[in-house]
DNA sequence: ACGAGTAGCTTAACCGGATAAGCAGGCCGT
DNA sequence: ACGGCCTGCTTATCCGGTTAAGCTACTCGT
């Protein structure tokens, strides 16, 4: 078993102080040259890696971040978007030397109570909240406990703190133009968890479009983003009296859960029905036929909210309060892109 | 922005000094009952939470564990599996107040740096090694650390800490047997990536029970457990000259995928093909027909396996170095059993 | 009545870094 | 030649816990 290596052990090989080795080490006036260029070599031999908890209670910093995710343990595998945004995270930690703290909740006071816990604990330097409610108790919990960081999601009205965010108005108004020169005139849409901020954004701005445009109808259900759900709504949806020729899922998972119901009811596709998935990802491109959806990049997504929390915290670190200048980090990112394929096609009436 | 209570906070509001604090906290003796009593409650009214780095500095434990997962950044979202496991041990984890922290990375050298940084920072108490290799560096390389660890899957012959594992060899057996007797006698794997050791455990074992069995074909094709290697091996084994009857594969994206092809090639499911997917996840459930799968319970057993290493953590602070015993907490789980749904059925000859 | 033992607390050292303050010695100007 | 001022290092303190060792006052046995 290796023994670790601290930096006393350094100073006795180099004959100097723990001081001048922590200076060396890190940068900083206080050493000649000669004797930096030589502690850092007698350090990269021992192959010095300095302990985080001690750096920590130095400086009071975690050099960690935080994300706490919040649905059940059974259903947080079927949905790509966490595990796509985390490794998109990872990317930009990795290079910063940070690491990632992982917790998942069940409820919101648990989530409330875990970044109290992290905060308290000095256990992270700060986090990231992801599923912004539209009126959402964590941001101002989180800013009073003067915690860094970073919605993931948006927009977000006087917060106190940056939100990285997709426009998702002008997607809602493409997929439903699209549809409508397809030719199709009675859509439906299953949406997600109601209580989320953007599916009351999508379901504003398609029930606007919708208006501006004559459908003969146009629904919309909200669910809970379950495979389930997914297809027993559009079981129904397909059973009613004047069904829908096209339907739009707020997640991929549902929209294969509803291919899956089309192909179960023998409907051709898209002859007989169109299909349309929010958030693409390789699951889209799964079935046949294919998913048209609405593509982002997550990882990159994921990757620009890590960029911008370290920001934050090195804005933390460096003066007191993160003040309202902090909004002005909010990043608004290319709105979803409509990505035509084999699941949509013109309505035969 | 609140303020953190320390210690020396609480030692002050009852009038005693930082040890009889500590004491009273950490339920040693030292302290009477009543002053006890006492402590406890002011450190209460003032939402004391020990700063986690001063704790791990004292006492030389993170109370934390770790996981690092090498899967290219944009496909490690599409297999529930990870984020089912995750969500498995964090539930573990949060009843002993342990952290989580996870990291992605891209190659094996990545991962033993990774494992050896934790080592040296005392950033992580114990590790939890996925993807099991045939001749894993990683084994010896953690021991050598003497960085408690737990392999995720096994059996593994003479290593120096326990595993947690399932029995693959009776479920190739069943899934075999079972197209057999639907009067299967062109049967296809497509398996997943060579190196790995329930890849080989799995060919081996279906490479045997085949032998038993009067296949005409049994055929078995490596890849890399995507979809869209599934989708092309499936389009390759279906336009072959004596195709398959039956198609098992490794995991169930490739399966869904694989399902797609079908589709495409309008085969009539399970009528002229069936499909079977390993690792059974609601994924599964999404398409029709639904995919008849080898169904594990992925949560529980990242449940035991976090159980097993926090028990081996325990184990390593109490004692010296983890001895032989370690083995004897391998645990076997139960192995998968066989679920039969819509993508299965009697083979038409 | 007196020493031993113990309960109950305080003191101080320690974990491994960061960093302010202190202190030699060399170089400078005048 | 001497005070002032860097340069380059050491010493000491701190971060916030844990814990061994020390001290005090009280109980108890003989």
């Amino acid at each position: 078993m290796a023994r670790r290596v601290t930096i006393a052990d350094i100073a006795a090989a180099a004959g100097v102080s723990k001081g001048a080795v922590s200076y060396a080490l890190n940068g900083r006036p206080g050493v000649s040259e000669a004797t930096r260029t030589k502690i850092l070599a007698i350090a990269a031999e021992m192959g010095f890696v300095p302990n985080r908890a001690a750096r920590s209670l130095s400086v009071s910093s975690a050099q960690t971040v935080g994300i706490a995710l919040r649905r059940p343990a059974r259903t947080i595998g079927i949905e790509p978007y966490f595990m796509e945004l985390i490794s998109g995270i990872e990317a930009t930690l990795s290079g910063g030397s940070f690491g990632l703290t992982l917790q998942i909740v069940g409820t919101v006071q648990e989530e409330l109570e875990v970044y109290r816990r992290w905060w308290a604990e000095r256990r992270v330097d700060g986090v990231f909240l992801c599923d912004l409610g539209t009126s959402d108790l964590r941001l101002d919990f989180v800013a009073d406990l003067g915690l860094p960081a970073v919605a993931v999601g948006g927009p977000v009205e006087g917060a106190r703190f940056p939100a990285v965010w997709h426009d998702d108005v002008e997607p809602s108004r493409d997929i439903l133009e699209y549809l409508y020169t397809l030719g199709h005139r009675r859509v439906a849409r299953i949406a997600g968890i109601p209580g989320l901020l953007h599916t009351a954004i999508r379901d504003e701005a398609c029930a606007e479009t919708a208006a501006g445009l004559d459908f003969e109808s146009a629904t919309m259900v909200h669910s809970d983003y379950t495979g389930e759900q997914g297809a027993q709504i559009t079981r129904r949806l397909l059973s009613s009296a004047n069904r829908p020729t096209a339907i739009v899922y707020d997640n991929d998972v549902m929209a294969v859960a509803g291919l899956g119901v089309a192909h179960e009811l023998g409907l051709e596709i898209p002859e007989q029905l169109s299909l349309v998935a929010w958030d693409d990802s390789p699951l889209c491109r799964l079935t046949h036929p294919a998913l048209t959806s609405l593509t982002r990049d997550i990882p990159a997504y994921g990757a620009k909210c890590a960029e911008v929390l370290l920001t934050l915290i090195g804005a933390a670190e460096a003066s007191a309060p993160p003040g309202p200048e902090a909004r002005a980090f909010s990043v608004q990112c290319k709105p979803a892109q409509l990505s035509p394929r084999g699941s949509t096609g013109p309505a035969l009436v």
